[in-house]
DNA sequence: CAACAACCTGACCTAAAAGTCAGATAGCCT
DNA sequence: AGGCTATCTGACTTTTAGGTCAGGTTGTTG
């Protein structure tokens, strides 16, 4: 078996996620990353055609678990445990793949050059159908008229900014690296900010009257 | 008197914030700089005395605006009334300096190499001034147990997503570029999550009494 | 209008890093 | 064992882009 070449394949990636994240496409040498992963720098072209295509394949390894933090808004439930779910798990990501991450924020900051016409059109659809959740949600009176598009912005900004901006929190956390409870107040702090924001006005109940408070 | 000069230099700043924000600092070339900015390469070189120079002057102009940004914490109020104006300093910035935003957010991405000593410093203190404003109003019980830390996280990321995310944005609202209601539908959102999520806990009203519900 | 400084420019130099290759070595199957 | 394929590697080539420079032009000042 040629499990040599997967372990190969693992240990360059691995390494070209962080350097990537790290420096950025075009800062990202390849021969750091060959030392990073500790083979010679040929071999990262003979497991790997060029560093595009290697780049590219880091980035596709973000893309499932993207999609998969998205599973809360496949199946029924109520706003508050849907978005409770999603914010959960976009901050996992942020803790547990935070290169990947990091170098899709890089990727789509630059306009998303190296993002195949698949690839968009599948996360877009994805964030299509979680707005139009959303949105069926306000028309049914179950949450407040919070615009569907701006809410999903910040919950994605302010999950991802765990990863991607790692070292703005770190300076002034004065924490060289955040650990569980950090991490939890974080999830907390967003959950409270997202289902207060979405609870509906007693002022002005819309369409159904549908409150579930306490 | 040599406005040659300064016009110049601003024409090469302008066109260097742009291909930065782009493509990040690596991947910029000089030569497509001094095209845009409709120069010949030698001239970039007589203005700035290197690409990393030209750089740090781009970064540069992106800290007074971000300091400035704070001005609602520097002068007493009420948390909402506070919140509610740094929000909107937030926006401003990232509709009207998107470029700079940018730069400024993949400098801090790949961990601020570029940043001097004070500039970090100013930043810090001023974000540390913030949280422990936040702090005293939680203190005073002017507002709800919200981690000042991950608030001021949350709210960084969430305005900052419209200058750096810009291209993930107009993929899905499908919008080439957002237009004043757009940009004033982004910040009541961001206002309402905040606010709503400061507000008092009827159930668990801490230290003194001062809920301020109509 | 002279002379001095500021500004401009094509052509060049150089370093760095992507990418290649021929040949060596190691693993694997019959 | 023998041979076939996969893997490895030092040394090399090539391209790209940052940076320079000598000399030209333009503006400015006494």
């Amino acid at each position: 078996m040629t499990s040599i070449r997967e372990r190969n394949r693992e240990l360059i990636l691995r390494a070209a996620s962080e350097e990537f994240a790290d420096k950025g496409f075009a800062a990202s040498k390849t021969s750091d990353i060959a030392a990073k992963a500790g083979v010679p720098k040929p071999n990262v072209y003979y497991y790997f055609k060029s560093k595009e295509n290697l780049y590219r394949e880091v980035l596709e390894s973000i893309i499932e678990p993207l999609l998969e933090a998205s599973a809360p808004f496949n199946q029924p439930g109520k706003p508050a445990d849907v978005l409770r779910a999603y914010i959960r798990s976009k901050i996992r990501i942020s803790r547990e793949l935070p290169s990947a991450s990091k170098v899709f924020a890089s990727e789509i900051m630059h306009g998303a050059p190296h993002l195949s016409a698949d690839q968009t059109a599948q996360l877009n659809a994805q964030a299509k159908h979680n707005i139009s959740c959303i949105q069926g949600w306000i028309d049914q009176g179950l949450m407040a008229k919070v615009d569907p598009h701006h809410l999903l912005f910040s919950i994605w900004a302010a999950t991802q900014t765990y990863a991607d901006f790692d070292w703005q929190i770190s300076t002034v956390t004065g924490k060289a690296s955040l650990d569980e409870a950090d991490y939890e107040a974080a999830a907390q702090t967003i959950i409270r900010l997202v289902i207060k924001g979405c609870e509906i006005d007693e002022t002005q109940p819309s369409a159904s009257e549908q409150v579930t408070n306490t």
